[in-house]
DNA sequence: ACTCGGGTTTCGTGTAGCGGAACGCGGTAT
DNA sequence: ATACCGCGTTCCGCTACACGAAACCCGAGT
């Protein structure tokens, strides 16, 4: 088996929690570090990253000595600078990949806003922005996170996996109410990502912030599985819908161009 | 002994590359991977992380089944998206957590520009910027890299490092001539550094650029070691460098606090 | 004083990580 | 054409290291 392949193997011995090797635990105990800002308690970081607490501590023992996670003092965790050198170069690197391809975009698509953001854990972390060319630009930030449920992007994502993991995730993540538009119900959510598998494309009008209107694509890795999206964005009073609507194919292109530089 | 710690333990079996736990080596070819843009061969990541090749195909094919690192198709190997989500968490969570702090140290440093780096590898990377409020602007970015031997921060964290480090750094990067004021001599190098630790900070009077002066002081994590530093930095022609040094104090002062929050 | 939550430490088991060596394939020199 | 070489990939036997249940310990709450 070549590297990078699927490799569904691994899990075997799995009783409670079916994480593999050492590596992949290592690798969601810093996942599960990330996701919110405070010190975290060795306790969440376990259950998070679905690894028993003995091994959380040995995982979080070695992460720390290397400086790649932080012991706060008390027995609290946090990530550690080393991370945050690696994690500067990896956004940089990524970014100056994708970046021409989703300027040509937000040029094609009117000038406006353009993102992409990949999904971590049970949302969506934007990792490149291009700001519009109009005089007022959007609040978001790269390493924002964002939820899958009411976004263009988050729903262009839950589309492409299996009902199972969109089960996992609206149970853990909730589904909050940002806006009146926000589908709340499991059952309308599903309903709504067989239109969005059918159409292509995911839309927000109004769902996760009023004023805000998107469309999202999915981009898939090489072995089929959603690992982000990309979105165009604009507020309501500039844009209509069919004018927004305008530019999907571009930004299905664009998704596809995107999948093979992620 | 308690996660965070030091652990200078590790490394018994080491016969040629002393790296510990599977964990330790998976993190060094992330950082391997990160370190330039391009594609890597193989080889070459596994000599820089210190690993022997099948181990880092091993481990590579664990990554890359999990979308942190990512088989080109050819033998080549990159970063995987699912890092870069990682990635843009932590330079958030971290800048944010700074971000104050250097506020501060930038407006009662004249409104000049200011940074922090970490140290990876044999270089350091910025992770957080606070731009001055001139109407220029310094061509930094968060990400991007720079020499230890020619910058206030990167010579500021050499001077706190073990000599044999230094000389193991100077050897794989080498001392590359950035100016005429640049040094490039590791005699030089190491009367400059004994010079920084005495005083305190490290000054970089156009070693680096032309016609760009900076002060910088190290960030030591809680073990003691050099985890990066910071740095107030401004055209020459614009601050002279009695001025500069003037701002000294602060800038050492925030270095500690920053040391607290990393 | 008793309990409880949760971080830390211990420990015996066996497995997954290890890395040297062999393989195969494409490119290059002869 | 053939030999050579560099390098990604695969194999394989050994054992160090990962594993996780359970014990331990400390501080807070009651």
């Amino acid at each position: 088996m070549t590297p990078g392949s699927d490799g569904a193997a691994a899990s075997r011995r799995g009783r409670s929690s079916p994480v593999g090797t050492s590596v992949e635990k290592a690798m969601r105990i810093l996942e599960a570090l990330a996701v919110e800002d405070g010190p975290h308690r060795l306790m969440d970081v376990a259950e998070r990253a679905g690894v028993p607490r003995s091994t959380a501590y040995r995982v979080l023992a070695t992460l720390g000595a290397q400086g790649f996670a932080q012991n706060c003092g008390d027995g609290r965790y946090g990530i550690g600078s080393r991370l945050g050198g690696l994690g500067a170069r990896v956004v940089r690197m990524l970014s100056t990949g994708v970046g021409p391809t989703l300027q040509e975009l937000q040029r094609g698509a009117g000038g406006n806003t353009v993102h992409l953001a990949v999904r971590v854990g049970d949302h969506a972390v934007y990792l490149h922005k291009v700001d519009n060319d109009k005089p007022y630009e959007m609040r978001s930030r790269v390493g924002n996170q964002l939820p899958l449920h009411s976004t263009a992007i988050g729903k262009a994502i839950l589309a492409h996996l299996p009902p199972g993991e969109v089960e996992a995730i609206v149970t853990t993540a909730g589904m909050a109410s940002r806006t009146p538009a926000t589908i709340t119900e499991v059952g309308a959510l599903h309903a709504e990502l067989a239109d969005v598998r059918e159409r292509g494309f995911a839309l927000d009008d109004e769902e996760n912030e009023l004023t805000v209107r998107c469309i999202g694509a999915v981009v898939l890795d090489r072995s089929g599985r959603p690992r982000g999206g990309i979105s165009v964005s604009s507020v309501t009073f500039m844009l209509d819908r069919e004018e927004l609507l305008g530019y999907v194919p571009l930004l299905q292109a664009t998704a596809r161009k995107v999948a093979g530089l992620i």
